[in-house]
DNA sequence: CTGAAAGCGCTTACAG
DNA sequence: CTGAAAGCGCTTACAG
């Protein structure tokens, strides 16, 4: 019976394993040790193996390695939407650290399509992806629910979270960091602050909320609080901006945002209104994006640690597939960076 | 001898395709056949085949299966920079053809760190992706090298090129587009138009310094061309911005950029000296990125169709993957949006 | 149309 | 320390 070839590869066919034993005179097990476990083979051994790896140009085929550890050496990390520049600073961290360990980072791009992110989830059970870091909460959540029953399922939350599943989470405390950003608007003399918040059921936002209500109420501002809602991008807070500010009887003299995006759209409006920043309108965004320090006026905002971030949810997710222990809940810490968009209310 | 088992994974052990067999009381071969070549199995046989999948709740191994037909169902795209919002679109434009097609896009950020470039490009000969989308031309020649000779190779340019590498590409007619951008300036009765350039040896930026020349030359201006470089990002276009615009014996009443974030550069450094735009300085950008509807004043921009990009490359890619012939070379057409950010000269 | 069997390229428990 | 061999879960040429 003839051996069933597969298509013929457009590239050469590459030198496996038994082409190096043969090279270096040994076992294809040998090979595989002196790879995986150099301990377990002498130097003598080692060194034939090695030469011969480079004699006949070989490289590990992963499809194979991955079949027989049933492992993909893949993390998938699920967002909300590409676009966004805030994920590509901690994508980044993600990917230097999963690089060192020898894993791959796929991006999934939710798009707000729950059948993408359950396309996504069905790679770890089919061993395409070993496990998955969260970007976004935007998710069927049968997904992820009796995950947290889980101890090690390869599951990590970055930035967001769940308000009643508790996974392995790398995030910033939302509601001090806003909690502070209120107090400094509070302190320049503001009275009249006004928030524009991301989508209402998210749960970071939820926690900004909060901490945007209870500094108020603490400062007994209660009476004036607003939120309205936006969903991240420029273009509802160019619109709940406008709406805002075209209130004439209780127009807002401070508005902080849940987003940089949002916070330039209500920067758009103010200038349509002809409403002078900062001098007749604060304005705080959230995120520091890039674009922030090159709008008019600067951006103040909150800087989350987005690299760090990356690199500490990629941490604990490997951790969690080593088996090792984790610290469940790492909160990073967040900073205020005051520029051009915020200052004392007129009188 | 007993079976050696691959370390005891956290999902339960999946069903094969074993279990389907047994369940549908046919062969392995039976199943498979069913699922890949459906004609080749009688409609009954295909029914309780789908039964029996749906029954044991069977997902196919993909590792296995890569292993055996030597491909990996993924496309690898090399980009010089995830944090630019420019990919984005285009991305969201690959993803949707390979997602349809059963593919993966993998995204490579090379950081013009050649070292990563070739670490993406060696997942071609180890059968860890089938093919590579180049959205940069900043990697080491050598991994492309010859690639034009092979007409199979599986490489595809998207958006830039190589001046002396025939790669299969799809892009834009820069010099048409730059043509076209700066004969509305000239037309606007601009004489000083300046240009803010990519990387000088990047090839697209030749030819968009070449279509500003020509343009220039053709409404005999040539004598008032001025090109400075920059990198694409905001910074340089700021700082390149500045030094042009603190010229104050030769200072231009247009800057063309060769991206949004270089323009927005532009008007931060007009707004820093005091300059009005459009009253006393015209900007052009190009890329139509999200911030260009949202920065001040509203940027006049080249749109690229970064989504059709996209969808044209990967479909290209994946006709030279299914051995079909291929248009080498498609170009898309732009359009020059104006916005708020051009005017008439001042006299 | 269907099945038995080989084989993709690795890894690893067992025996020596 | 090293090798022979089984097996990961598929696919496919061959035979019937």
């Amino acid at each position: 019976m003839l051996k069933a070839k597969p298509a013929a590869k457009r590239t050469l066919s590459m030198p496996t394993i038994k082409d190096v034993a043969k090279a270096a005179g040994c076992s294809t097990a040998t090979v595989s040790r002196a790879l995986a476990n150099p301990e377990k083979v002498t130097e003598a051994t080692r060194q034939r193996v090695a030469r011969a790896i480079a004699e006949v140009g070989y490289a590990p085929n992963v499809a194979a390695r991955n079949l027989r550890r049933a492992e993909s050496r893949t993390i998938v990390t699920l967002l909300p939407d590409i676009s966004n520049p805030f994920f590509s600073e901690i994508i980044n961290g993600m990917e230097e650290v999963a690089h060192q360990a020898g894993y791959q980072v796929l991006i999934g791009d939710c798009e707000r399509d729950p059948a993408r992110a359950e396309a996504y989830f069905n790679l770890l059970p089919t061993n395409q992806a070993d496990g998955i870091i969260l970007l976004t909460s935007d998710i069927p959540r049968a997904l992820v629910s009796h995950a947290d029953a889980r101890v090690d399922s390869p599951l990590v939350m970055a930035c967001e979270s769940f308000s009643d599943i508790d996974l392995p989470t790398v995030a910033i405390d939302n509601y001090q960091a806003t909690a502070h950003a209120i107090d400094y608007l509070v302190s320049l003399g503001h009275e009249r602050i006004a928030s524009v918040s991301g989508p209402a059921d998210n749960p970071i936002c939820c926690d900004r909320t909060l901490g945007y209500r209870d500094t108020l109420a603490a400062r007994g501002l209660s009476g004036s609080a607003r939120v309205v809602e936006g969903d991240f991008g420029f273009r509802s807070g160019y619109q709940q901006g406008l709406a805002l500010l075209e209130d004439t009887v209780a127009r807002p003299s401070a508005i902080f945002c849940h987003s940089d995006e949002m916070a330039i759209g209500v920067l758009k409006a103010a200038r349509q209104l002809g409403i002078g920043v900062p001098e007749a309108l604060s304005v705080v965004g959230f995120d520091n994006i890039g674009f922030s320090e090159y709008c008019e006026p600067e951006l103040t905002t909150v800087s989350q640690p987005r690299h760090e971030i990356g690199q500490q949810a990629m941490r604990m997710l490997l951790s969690i597939l080593a088996g090792e222990g984790v610290v469940r809940r790492q909160i990073l810490s967040t900073q205020l960076i005051v520029r051009k968009s915020t200052g004392r209310p007129a009188d």
